[in-house]
DNA sequence: CTTAGCACTCGTGACTGGAGAGTGCTAATT
DNA sequence: AATTAGCACTCTCCAGTCACGAGTGCTAAG
């Protein structure tokens, strides 16, 4: 369903209106603002037409128009003119994270700080994770008679910890040989490898086995506990949240458990910016939220999923274009410093 | 500066109600609620003298009384009774805490929970501390050719890694045998020591030496980025909340690199629950908040500190007890599975 | 010291009326 | 057939008014 060229220009013109004063725009104020070659009663006229086909509503009858879902999807689909961002900024971002550590964790607080303060929105983004989590190594330290710390290894440089608690006393010499003994086993596998695995074990070195068998596994099923959020604040002052009971729907939806129930990180095309508006959501409570996500990662596997979250009214090209470039930013950042070809890691150890 | 006992119970019992209601209380509410053997005339005269002393206000003249800080003061010190939580809730409690995993970051954030839960009002637990931490364990995991994976691990199962960059190409070998010197050099030493031991390193040990040092140092300096704050939505739902502009504010205090500077942590009394109430508090932001504060740890020194937070409106007695009770409940687990005898500790490794 | 009585103060909520912005329709113009 | 001027109409917003009720502070009597 495709519209006439001006009915095409006259929302564009009123989103990018709507979005900068957050106020219903009227066909006076239109046409005085835009200087448009035509009265503001033609402007009604096609306005009337835009509203008749749902892509704009008005809040009441003596109010100025205002976007709807459809109007959003319309503009974002063939309307806006992505602008890319000017190099001077993508050198400024460039520069920060090269001046950040050289820690994922850094890096996906960084993006998501940058994100949420170049597109005035919260934004944000997961910890990178592998298809699969591979063990790399396994370390024991005794802590006291019965207990000692685990620590796993993984590729991609993540780490996890658990302490453990043994039946009977170990002395570190004992740890040491279970983890030498564990390292041999299981080196480059997968949680359901080492499940599967026939390799005779001890009782002991069976419970430690257990143990970093959850622990890899746990990683896979990929909590978003670990995300990094930033930006509520912003997206509070905005106009939309004068009455305070969205507050409360928006706090809900950021609460750090919740990310992985109401972004849909896991439905999205590889590499593309994909945009959600308003109702397009799933879930009820977002309905009045737009989200514009990516994925990002490496050519070996690692991925992970940045997105903005913000009020309809938002202003998506800006978003999208910075969504994109932060997203091939981390795909770089992952790519230098950790990937591995994804064969032939197994390497020196095996064989 | 002490009060008549007709006073003093007036004040607790006002400070009760408001506590409950919200609303400012006045005289006549007074008498009925709690069938005062006195008339609302009575009542008001004691209420002025309250006010000429400085324990309660008046938001406009026609309104009820409404506790000032320092009437909030004199109740927490001389007038509330504190009562312990029941034997019932405690055990309850403690189920939860023995349910959960074995991870010190599961029971702050657990204790996080149960504490806002309590309360009904916000609450943060920050990760526990040794006073100085020292090196347990290095290890070093390579992943491609110049960088690898640093791995520390300290007493009380503290675990950092970081990304390590060479200068040149390193392989596994020879990283083991650098974390081996390493670990040899510097096992139980603080950062401190680490920086002015005289052993004799080769360069790339030097490199790596210098990143442990670095490591142990910041886990020192105790970042409260790790802590964790529960209750947000529940303290954001209170009456004093409704106009949103005070919102804002407590979401300033509220984000996570915010906290240590509101919140003084380092201040506090050892085992004891502290409570500033009000303009108590140095920072203005949190003048219009209460909070209520104690440290928690073992007789090894590990430390930590929990707070709750919210509107000086606060139901204290109950606070007071569930900060301590859950003060106490973690020093029981600390001490349980991961206290080392203070001294003692050097243990298999030296000399 | 306590209390009854009473005038007084303010905030709240309901109602009102006018101003302003915007619409939608009709009829005239191009 | 498209555009425009004109105009009646609709709604929100805001300021003003008014009555109500909760609460105070004071005075004078018990």
């Amino acid at each position: 369903m495709s519209l006439t060229e001006r009915r095409a220009k006259l929302l564009s013109l009123l989103i990018g209106e709507y979005v900068d004063s957050a106020t219903p725009v009227g066909s006076e104020a239109m046409v005085r603002r835009y200087e448009l070659p035509f009265s503001s009663a033609t402007i009604r006229n096609e306005m009337a037409r835009l509203e008749e086909d749902g892509y704009i509503t008005h809040p009441h009858t003596s109010a100025g128009r205002v976007p709807s879902d459809k109007g959003y999807r319309y503009y974002v689909e063939a309307l806006m003119e992505e602008r890319d961002l000017s190099a001077q900024i993508k050198q400024t971002i460039r520069h920060q994270f090269h001046q950040a550590g050289r820690e994922e964790d850094e890096w996906v607080h960084l993006a998501a700080a940058v994100l949420a303060r170049a597109v005035e929105n919260a934004a944000v983004v997961t910890m990178p994770n592998m298809a699969e989590s591979r063990l790399k190594r396994v370390e024991l330290v005794s802590i006291q008679d019965t207990s000692a710390l685990l620590v796993v290894v993984m590729q991609q440089a993540r780490v996890k910890q658990q302490v453990l608690i043994f039946p009977e006393p170990m002395e570190q010499d004992g740890l040491t040989a279970i983890s030498n003994h564990l390292n041999d086993a299981f080196r480059s596998l997968s949680a359901g490898e080492i499940g599967r695995s026939q390799v005779q074990l001890t009782q002991m070195e069976w419970h430690v086995a257990n143990a970093v068998r959850e622990i890899l596994a746990s990683t896979d099923a990929g909590g978003f506990d670990e995300a990094a959020l930033e930006g509520i604040r912003t997206v509070l002052q905005k106009p939309e949240f004068a009455s305070s009971d969205k507050v409360l729907n928006l706090l809900d939806v950021m609460e750090r458990r919740n990310l992985g129930k109401y972004i849909p990180f896991s439905e999205l095309a590889d590499g593309s910016v994909t945009v959600m508006i308003g109702a397009e959501n799933e879930q009820d409570a977002m309905h009045d939220y737009s989200l514009v996500i990516s994925r990002y990662g490496t050519p070996g596997g690692i991925t992970g999923a940045m997105a903005v979250v913000g009020p309809t009214r938002m202003h998506y090209p800006r978003t999208i274009s910075t969504v994109r470039f932060l997203s091939e930013l981390m795909g770089e950042m992952l790519t230098t410093f950790y990937d591995e070809p994804p064969v032939t890691e197994q390497g020196a150890g095996d064989k």
